[in-house]
Parts: structure tokens; sequence; C-alpha cells
RNA sequence: CCCCCUGUAGCUCAGCUGGACAGAGCGGCGGACUUCUAAUCCGCGGGUCGCAGGUUCAAGUCCUGCCAGGGGGACCA
């Protein structure tokens, strides 16, 4: 039985005791879903509720009155032993050996889609994240992005909805410019312009440019510019791809700047917030009139003199996103882009959307590392940076994604590179993978015992041991923790849980024989315990996906 | 001046969208391998959940006000 099968019943029970007359409240204080939790303290049961809480109040009568109406009729539900009222009101839920460890079974049979949800069927979602200008490296702060927002696009698809992840190249307007400018002045060997880039790749980057154009060097302002800051970009642009690959995270979309300019789409976006009203002329420009929903200043789209802003780009793709059919945009912005989360809102709610549904900002906190005990601050321009492809030579595409999804984006983070290199053994990836290979070791020396992990006879009744019930409560949670990752967007969830198996796991595997010692005859719980691996196995392979970490048979 | 994020054990951080005595890892001390991977497990110490009010049967969690740290305000990128 799984938590979501036992919640119906709880909310049946309900029913029951209103039929019968034993309860009687409110058909409106009955709430439609309910959930049930897994008690901390194992005496408390398998599963607890409290509905009973819940319904006191409507119902006129002590929270432990209302709970005893309910339990009645809870207890006589299948795979249900016992029910118990507790504390304050608390239905305490214990469940049969045989029903609980149904879950493993059920693990099995499905497979690698266990923990697939329909939570969020039918929703076309776009996610934004990294959209670094190609003017540089990928640093440590786009890392986190590419393991967050890689994970949420996998967390999300896994409750059912379909997503697209997307990269906003910043390929036009000023930075460009001294992009282009700061290579050429590299390439001549003049000194890099006060405003341009400083970092020692523009050096290399130059110099690739001049050695697949060496007639680059002589042409004429501004032509040299352009020259240099469009095969430099080019260049950049495909190592950013190179390096995102090597760290597993894909784009579907690479959306460029100039080329939405070029097709059309911003001016049919500004054209669209035309009919909806919300654009005026003034002092020669052209706004947006965002303080119609809250913001504190009206946003200028095309300045007096005829240039767009990047206001303007950013207002149009959202637009170019909707019309390309997409419900829900999100966005994964760095904390130095907070002033945009209520402009776009805005953006929505001017162009007729709903800012609370169709738009969703989400704004991840900088990431400061440690190198001997020191901050490492981060500046591209001056060339002080550490990179992605630096970060991932150091501690692995494993450990790297692993570490920076555990954490809510919302958090600042402080990574410490000597301790992610020294301690890599204790790195919470190893403890999860471990129990992987472990389970995957147990499965390898029940093969040459000639046992296979099977539904065939298998006895759930059997795994009636403190631990394996642990093991199975726990095995039963994942879809939840997926479906809740997925609506919240927080796939840190899916990791602290992965590592809530894992010590669940390694417990059980220590106090609970799997495979017969010696030359002892197999038994039906040496059966019994083996697809209990199977389906541990499963789940950690399941969640490890979910974060694009491996999950190896053998450490 | 205004807005956002953070404040939980010595350190790094969780805390399941309000529940029953506040958790993990690391660090410290002490135990457990003659048979399934000891990258593991078990035990011991360690916290006025920034402060003060409020809502609730119930607050680390929600509301208000302070305090501290970080980030941001533009016809910049």
């Amino acid at each position: 039985m799984t938590p979501a099968q036992l919640a119906d019943s709880v909310l049946a029970a309900v029913r029951a005791a209103r039929a019968s007359g034993d309860l009687v409240v409110d058909d409106a204080a009955v709430p439609g879903q309910t959930k049930v939790e897994r008690p901390k303290n194992r005496e408390h049961g398998d599963y607890a509720t409290n509905i009973a809480m819940q319904l006191a109040k409507p119902a006129g009568r002590p929270p432990g009155e209302v709970a005893e109406a309910i339990a009645k009729h809870l207890a006589t539900t299948p795979g249900v032993s016992r029910v118990d009222v507790a504390g304050p009101g608390f239905l305490n839920i214990t469940l049969d050996a045989a029903a609980q460890g149904e879950i493993a079974a059920q693990v099995v049979t499905a497979g690698a889609t266990y923990g697939r949800s329909d939570a969020l069927a039918g929703q076309r979602v776009n996610l934004e994240f990294i959209s670094a200008n190609p003017t540089g490296p990928l640093h440590l702060g786009h890392t986190r992005w590419a393991a967050v927002g890689d994970a949420m696009g996998r967390v999300i698809e896994a409750a059912g909805a379909t997503v697209a992840r997307e990269f906003y190249i910043n390929d036009r307007g000023i930075q460009m410019d001294r992009f282009g400018a700061s290579l050429a002045a590299a390439a001549t060997g003049e000194p890099v312009p006060e405003d341009g880039y400083q970092g020692a790749y523009i050096g290399d980057l130059a110099a690739e440019v001049v050695k697949e154009h060496p007639d680059y060097v002589d042409l004429p302002e501004p032509q040299r510019m352009e020259a240099f800051r469009d095969a430099g970009y080019a260049l950049q642009l495909a190592q950013q791809k190179a390096v995102l690959d090597g760290f597993r995270t894909h784009f579907d979309v690479w959306a460029s700047e100039r080329a939405m300019h070029d097709s059309g789409a911003v001016d049919r976006g500004l054209a669209k917030l035309r009919e909806q009203g919300h654009v005026f002329d003034a002092d020669g420009a052209v706004w947006l009139r965002t303080t119609d929903f809250g913001d504190d200043k009206d946003r200028v789209l095309v300045k007096a003199d005829g240039a767009l802003t990047y206001f303007a780009s950013d207002t149009a793709y959202y637009l170019d996103k909707r019309a390309r059919g997409f419900d829900v945009c999100i966005y994964l912005l760095g904390a130095d882009h907070h002033g945009y989360v209520n402009r776009l809102r805005t953006v929505a709610s001017c162009a007729g959307d709903d800012p609370d549904f169709n738009i969703q900002v989400l704004i991840g906190q900088l990431v400061k590392i440690l190198k001997d005990g020191e901050e490492v601050k981060l500046s591209k321009r001056a060339g002080d940076i550490v990179t992605l492809e630096e970060f991932v030579e150091e501690v692995g595409v494993d450990a790297g994604r692993y570490t920076l999804c555990r954490y809510p984006v919302d958090s600042p983070l402080t990574l410490d590179i000597a301790e992610m290199t020294l301690q890599k053994a204790e790195n919470p990836v190893f403890y999860v993978q471990y129990a992987h290979a472990r389970i995957s070791s147990v499965i390898r020396n029940a093969a040459d015992l000639g046992l296979v992990a099977t539904l065939d006879g298998f006895d759930a009744g059997l795994l009636e041991h403190e631990r394996e019930g642990d093991l199975l409560g726990k095995l039963a949670e994942f879809s939840r923790v997926v479906a809740s990752a997925a609506e919240l967007r927080e796939p840190h969830r899916v990791a602290r849980f992965l590592e809530e198996l894992a010590g669940t796991y390694h417990r059980f595997y220590d106090g609970c024989r799997v495979l017969p010692m010696g030359d002892e005859a197999v038994t039906d719980l040496n059966r019994a315990r083996l697809l209990l691996c199977a389906a541990t196995r499963q789940v950690l392979a399941n969640g490890l996906d979910l974060l694009g970490v491996s999950a190896p048979e053998r450490m």
C-alpha cells in the first residue's frame, strides 16, 4: 500500500464515520485530499495523519473524540493492522508487513518509471538557465545553474510536464563590441581598452582568431572589431557548448538575441504590447507602462536615439516564448539579476498573462568559493575566475553536479575547494553511490548462487524486521518527493531523499543478512530481501538519474 | 530611501510547503570486519532555531517590527 492509497483510505474512513453517524461535521469542512506522514518516532506507527485535529473545530468536539470516531472505521481497512489515537489527536497507523512489503514489488514492476507522476501533466514548460554572455568562459556561478537547471528539467519532466531547456545568448549590444575591441587589441599587441575584457583567455582567443583569419588584423576599424567580435563569439560559444556537454548539461534551444531581432520577433512583441494598451511615447522614447501593474516606475523600450533597450529584448523574448506555445516560462537567474523579477512579471501582466502562472523567476544566490581559507572573488572583467572547466577537473562531474544540486538555490553557498578535493570520500555523493554499488555487489553474488530477484513467489509478509520496514517506508516516499520537487522547483529534495535512502539501506544491510551464509539453504526470506535490494537499487538509480549523476555498479 | 535572500550544533547545511522530545555530514572521543563492498554501522558529547511581539489546539516553519550579513536599484550590461 502506498502513502497515497493510505491517504485515500483515511478520507474513506472519514466518510464512513459520517455516514454511520459516529462523526457529525459539515461536508465543506472535509478536505478533498489529505496526506499521511512518516512519523519521526518509530513508536508512532508506520504512518500518521492529523485529520482529526483539522476536523475537531468544525465538528465541535475534542480532537481525541474525533480521532476515535475515525479510527474505528479506518481500522477495518485491508492492510491496516492497527490504528492508535495518540498525543493531541494524531491517528497512528500500523500496516501489515505484507501491505507494506508490496511496495518493493511495485518498484520492481515499475522499474525506471517508478517515481514518475502526472502531477504536472499537460504543462509545457520553458526552462531558461545560465544564459551567459558569449564573451568568456563559463564560471563557477554558471556551474551552479548548469547543475541545478538541468536537474530541475529532469525532475519537472518526471512529473509529467514537457520541458524545453533554453539558453539565451546575449549576442548583441555594447558588451559584444567591447569583447570584439578587446580581441582586436590583443591580436595587434595594443593594450586592452579599459572598459574591455582583461582575462588571459582573451589573448588565447585572439590568437586563435588570427590563426584562422590572418587578414583580420589588417582590416580598418570598425570592420576589424566586428570581424574579431563575430569570430571570437563563434569560438567562445562553441567552447561553452563543449564544456556544458562534458558536464552533462544539454539544451534544446540556443536562442540568439541577435537572431530574434533579425527575425522581427521584437517588432511583433512591441506591436502586441501596443495592442494591449500599455505602451506610450514620451520624451522622444517609447515606454511600457509597467506601473499599471505595481512597478515603481515605467520602463523604456526604445531610447530617444532609436536604439532598443535590453528591457525591450527581454520583453520580446518572453512574448516569443509564449508565441512558441509554452505555458510556463521559468527563469533561473543569479541574485545580481534580482531587479528583473518585478519587471518580467509586469511584462507578463502587460501582455495579458497571469504573472503567477505563466512566468516564474527563480533567484539563485551566489556561490562563494574558498581556496586556502580565503574567498576567491569572481570578476570576469578582471579575468579572476574559477571556470566550470576547472571546477570539473578538480572535483569531477558526479561530485560537482551532486554537490551543487543538494542545496536549495536561495541559500548562499560556500564551497571550499580544498575540502571538496581532499574529502572526496566523505562527500555525500559517494555515500549514495556506494549504496548503489553495494547492492549491485549483493545482486551479483546472488546470481552466483543462482538467485535472481523476481516477483514469482515473493512473500512480502516475510519482511517484518524493523529495518526492512524502515526501508520499505523510504521507498514508498520517492514518488511524492519527486512530485513536490517538481512543483516547488526544488531538485535538492531528491538529493536529500537519496541520502536518507542510502542511510536506511546501509542500516538494513547491517542488520539483515540478505544472502544465505556458507552452505545454508536458500529461504523465502533470502528471496524477499533480495527483491527489497533490487527495489532499493532501482530507486537509487532513478533518483541519481534525475540529478544527472551516475549510478556505479562497482566502486 | 526602497526591494530580494540569508541568520538552526565548533564548521557546512537539511528540516518533507504548521505537527508529537529540533536533524545530517564533517570535526572530537569510544566501539564493531574468520563468510553478502568497513567508501559501512553503533554509542557518547554538543543548539536560548538572530531578538521581541502576534495568529493557532500546535510555530524553526505563518504575520508584524527590530538587529546582523550578502545582493540589487539605471534611457547599465
